[in-house]
DNA sequence: ATATGATATTTCAAGCTTGAAATTTCAGGC
DNA sequence: GCCTGAAATTTCAAGCTTGAAATATCATAT
């Protein structure tokens, strides 16, 4: 017995067939599947929290350290977020904070080389779920899909002036 | 001096340019944006959470009422998540608890009168923020958008079901 | 009747998230 | 040197989320 996987969507079934809403009822179900993947292959494979790999990732690029300001605008979080998380990877050694030479208010947070060392094992199995869960799109979908969630992007930015 | 709206992508300027990964980035960045623009627009004008919004409209379409189970389900939430939701809803009586009839461990949660008299004000306010952030999307990329996602969709369930 | 495994739910600790208030520091103007 | 507004950060309460453990109930075979 072969049956075809599917996956239910949030609100499935909804009578107010209004289409605006039902692509982004899809759209919230995709993204929602595909953070607790990660956020459960993270969890039981290396024990670290999607929060923190966002940190490290943001961290990775930036050798010469960030602000905390600087990872709150980087990850769209609040700065009271920020606080938290990096104190959990300073806890672990994965991250060291050293005061801004330049500013006294702020503190630059970098990877230390344990940090550096592990988060190259978190990237490529990162990677490797992603590829996975995509795997049933051809390089042309991809592309595409890229590109109207660009437009979709550029609507939010303009809806998002208009205040 | 009119400049173009932008918005800033997580992660944006990664080096790491493989394919995937930034198309997963657009994804939930665009995910991101509309959730927290909703969370706010609910939290400044109607002093409701989205996850109250959810089980809300949940209930909106089942007048029969749904158990803890059923609302789980249907919302990709855990059991545990729905029982302090519920509550509070309960508490603010927008939603009535009656046990079931047919079975001792469930009991089904419906909307009060009051909850569904609310629950139009809200869907209202709800569709009319998605139809602006959707806006800058053409009917035809709007179809073309949601039938990518559904190609996702059944790609994350065909990825699901390997393990 | 009863034992047993399955099912529905609640409880709870740990962690993330936000926004507002408080704190500290900076940068100019006087 | 001081004052003042701006900027960077931390603190904190409230709320969401999960997964695991605990409870309670059901359904069935004996």
């Amino acid at each position: 017995m072969t049956r075809t996987a599917f996956l239910r969507e949030k609100h499935d079934g909804a009578l107010d067939d209004r289409g605006s809403v039902r692509l982004w009822l899809r759209l919230l179900t995709c993204t929602t599947v595909i953070e607790k993947r990660l956020k459960r292959g993270f969890a039981d494979g290396y024990d670290i929290t999607l929060p923190r790999f966002d940190v490290m990732a943001a961290l990775d690029r930036h050798p010469e350290g960030m602000t905390m300001g600087q990872l709150s605008q980087a990850l769209l979080v609040s700065n009271g977020n920020v606080t938290g998380v990096v104190q959990a990877l300073v806890r672990d050694r994965y991250v060291s904070l050293a005061p801004s030479p330049t500013d006294g208010r702020s503190s630059v947070a970098r990877l230390t080389q344990l940090g550096r060392e592990c988060f190259a094992g978190l990237a490529e199995a990162h990677h490797a779920w992603i590829e996975a869960m995509l795997a049933g799109l051809g390089r042309e979908e991809r592309g595409q899909l890229h590109q109207l969630l660009g437009v979709l992007k550029d609507s939010l930015a303009a809806d998002g002036e208009k205040e």
